[in-house]
DNA sequence: GCAAAAGTGTTGGGGATACACCCATGG
DNA sequence: CCATGGGTGTATCCCCAACACTTTTGC
């Protein structure tokens, strides 16, 4: 580490983002919100905020959840600093995302529409300001790494939830579609899921049995992730 | 993005740091520096450097790796900043720090001792200032990912080698031992080696076959990575 | 009555693992 | 002559993918 005089080095400024998924039991949900100044006033960013010198990016990340969704239960992983000399036009500004899981309600649509915020397709994503298409980009390759190597159904379902609901998350995520049979096998060989014996009447009308997780296998599974794949 | 005047948020210093991996062919070694300057000067350290406004990351990594190993030859991935308040003493450093993979041959040992480096054993990390242990133990999970799911040799090995080579590479990365015939027969399940028809003396005197890889599906298995998991 | 969704088994193939011996060389 | 390392094949098992029909309900 070169040694210098301080102010050479300390005037770069810091903030975090959040790329924030949301699934509401049928699409995956992206956070976005429109900024409130220059530059690129009017355009869609993710949201994000400065970090004080004295703040850790967790703090931070908090009180952005705060300002939006209007709670801070929501499952979260750190992502590559974007780091680009003229990625924003004031200044030298690194900006480390993160990425957020969880289950999308009625209650976040309306906090955030309130906060300014906006829930929108996962597949339909706006051109944004600064480079945080890249940064989605990145955020959702990370997601389907995680949809296929380790369980993410606990952060983004209820309690207690249906095996369709729990195809349809990774359909979203993945892109693709499964056949019910084999979904099922794969989900029941891998011992994460209980019976709760309970059923529900879905929006369809159909009778269907609710699974919860077996937390204690969830992480495990989550730490050394699947031997198989999705 | 909240908006305010300049001085109160361009205050942060950028570092990176590079975790350089090195495979002779026998071991796999990380290069480490003591530090030169004060705090913890005399301390282990990796090689890092700070990076001024207007120098991209990548331009500031290279610079590193010019003054330590003096060629820019490697294999390079970004890893997640390490940001928290308190890691430097003088004051809001974030390090961006890089994963670095090379084939480490006589050359290289010896421009980095002349620049104050040494290559250490892989297994036998000494405690180091700052958050550097994290650091490498952090850059030890990516590699051993990429190492599971993606092919790595390219990035380690000389153009020509020999299976027990490649198998040792893997075996080190992993700390853990693989059956012969079925590490060649997955690795020729894979396609990825092309018989070169020549043969090399090994150290330990023996005749064996040398193999190279196949550029067009070692840039696909990059890209995608494998199927199956070492 | 018909469209849509929940639920349920079997088969075949391919990749992973476990396992042992021969041969050539250096010492 | 013996220790070391290069090289090779088989049998088993398990996971994965492909595939179709019944039942119930809403409309």
């Amino acid at each position: 580490m070169i040694q210098t005089n301080k102010a050479e080095y300390f005037n770069v400024a810091l903030a975090t983002g959040i790329v924030l998924f949301g699934f509401d039991l049928e699409n995956l949900k992206i956070m976005l919100t429109r900024k409130k100044d220059d530059p690129y006033k009017g355009a869609w960013v993710i949201p994000s905020r400065y970090v004080k010198a004295d703040e850790s990016l967790e703090e931070n990340i908090k009180i952005l959840l705060l300002q939006t969704i209007e709670h801070e239960d929501v499952y979260l992983e750190q992502l590559n600093a974007f780091a680009k000399v003229y990625r924003n036009p004031i200044g030298r500004v690194v900006n480390i995302p993160f990425y957020g899981l969880m289950q999308l309600t009625e209650k976040e649509q309306k906090n955030a529409e309130k906060n300014g915020c906006k829930w929108i397709n996962y597949h339909d994503i706006p051109p944004m300001a600064f480079d945080h298409n890249e940064i989605i980009d990145y955020a959702k390759e990370r997601l389907k790494r995680r949809v296929k190597r380790r369980p993410v159904g606990f952060n983004s379902l209820p309690k207690e939830f249906t095996l369709t609901q729990l195809q349809t998350l990774y359909e979203q995520a993945l892109n693709k579609t499964f056949d019910k049979r084999n979904f099922r096998k794969k989900i029941f060989n891998s011992e994460l899921l209980v019976d709760t014996g309970k059923t529900t009447i879905t929006p369809q009308g159909k009778e269907s049995k609710l699974y919860r997780f077996d937390e204690e296998k969830y992480e495990k599974m989550s730490l050394k992730g699947y031997d198989f794949l999705f």
